[in-house]
DNA sequence: ATAGGAATATACCGATCGGTATAGTCTATT
DNA sequence: AATAGACTATACCGATCGGTATATTCCTAT
């Protein structure tokens, strides 16, 4: 019935961690969003940074399991899986709630280089990538990994946008951009390439 | 020789601003890299809020124009111009101080629905994506829109990509993605359509 | 019944936040 | 030389920040 504390407590920072943002969100909001007060809160957790990562990764765990599902929910072949991504990804972001990416947003509020906050949003797409690369691999791609980096900055771009103006299709934009990649990854067509911006400064 | 003074105060702020994130920056420590006071800097800004939005005014403007320039110095027709947007993002990136998108980034710092914060970013990416539509139309793209769209996407993603990771070749990677979307924006390749998800639920 | 740990309530700490009040300094114009 | 206005210096305001100290209540296990 009733939650972990502990777990109640990382539950009310992440949804106002995510809402709010991290540094516009005090702890003691948090603890009294849990029912609770500060002591219990710093008993669990040793200062809010520490919050800040637990939620981090928590968040990277509950997404991509949640969003692995909702794709094979949606599809059963690897190339139908591809495109799924991002019709969950326009359902996702078609909820009120939707507030943009929580790893992108963090790394927005911690710029500092070495910050764990900025390694741990770094791996999440890591492993968003990988998965991608795993289907675009299964469905046939010549560059699994070119094709799954191409494929997530349409994502990541569609998220940011949609963040900063609702409503714009850019899920929907991405997807048929995402098409079309799709098949020139897998099907070769050999006379495309005669597009040259510079000829002489080619890198 | 010297600059105005409330120049210097928003070249300040703006500094700190995008290197260190907003909420992150005091006005105490905006006056002291400006070389003045707090009662300088409330003279030429009603508040905090007001620097901020006069921090991505002028972001606005500068960007866009630096970043015209910088298309136009390396390129000449329509379709090298769309491409060269991407090398000019990929230098960009490169470069140390180089912190993600200021817009992106304010628009992650202050989430609140009707944030002017919100406004101006979302104003900066629709001169941003009209700049890229045009391009699109003269290059003879059936769907300039849609094109630009797409291509917007590719570089917010690369942008957001980098900043969490660098050095991970998304401006290059973008730019292959775009080759591929802009020739088929431009020469219809017909028999590509036969890529469906889930026939059922299309939509 | 009672002891012990978990949780609460509350007050406090020093530091910093955005913003202001007041007095003094500097320089340019007359 | 005097005056005006721009700028500085500094102290202050109330509020809030992350974090802690202390004492109390509550529930459970023996």
């Amino acid at each position: 019935m009733s939650l972990n504390l502990q777990e109640k407590i990382l539950r009310a920072a992440s949804e106002l961690f995510y809402s709010q943002g991290i540094r516009a969100t005090g702890v003691e909001a948090i603890a009294k969003a849990a029912n609770t007060t500060k002591m219990s809160l710093y008993k669990y957790f040793m200062s809010k940074d520490d919050l800040v990562l637990a939620f981090l990764r928590k968040r990277d765990e509950d997404f991509r399991g949640w969003f692995v599902d909702q794709v094979d929910g949606k599809a059963d072949t690897p190339k139908a899986k591809l495109l799924a991504v991002f019709d969950v990804i326009g359902e996702w972001m078609a909820i009120p709630e939707f507030r943009g990416c929580a790893f992108i947003n963090a790394a927005a509020e911690f710029p500092l280089a070495g910050n764990p906050v900025l390694q741990v949003s770094a791996e999440f797409y890591d492993h968003f990538r990988r998965y991608i690369a795993d289907l675009a691999e299964q469905c046939g791609s010549k560059s699994p990994e070119s094709l799954a980096l191409q494929l997530s900055l349409l994502l990541e771009g569609a998220i940011v946008s949609e963040q900063m103006k609702r409503h714009s299709g850019s899920a929907e934009q991405a997807k048929q951009a995402a098409i079309i990649l799709i098949e020139h990854s897998i099907i070769d067509i050999p006379d495309t390439s005669l597009l040259t911006s510079n000829p002489g400064e080619q890198q």
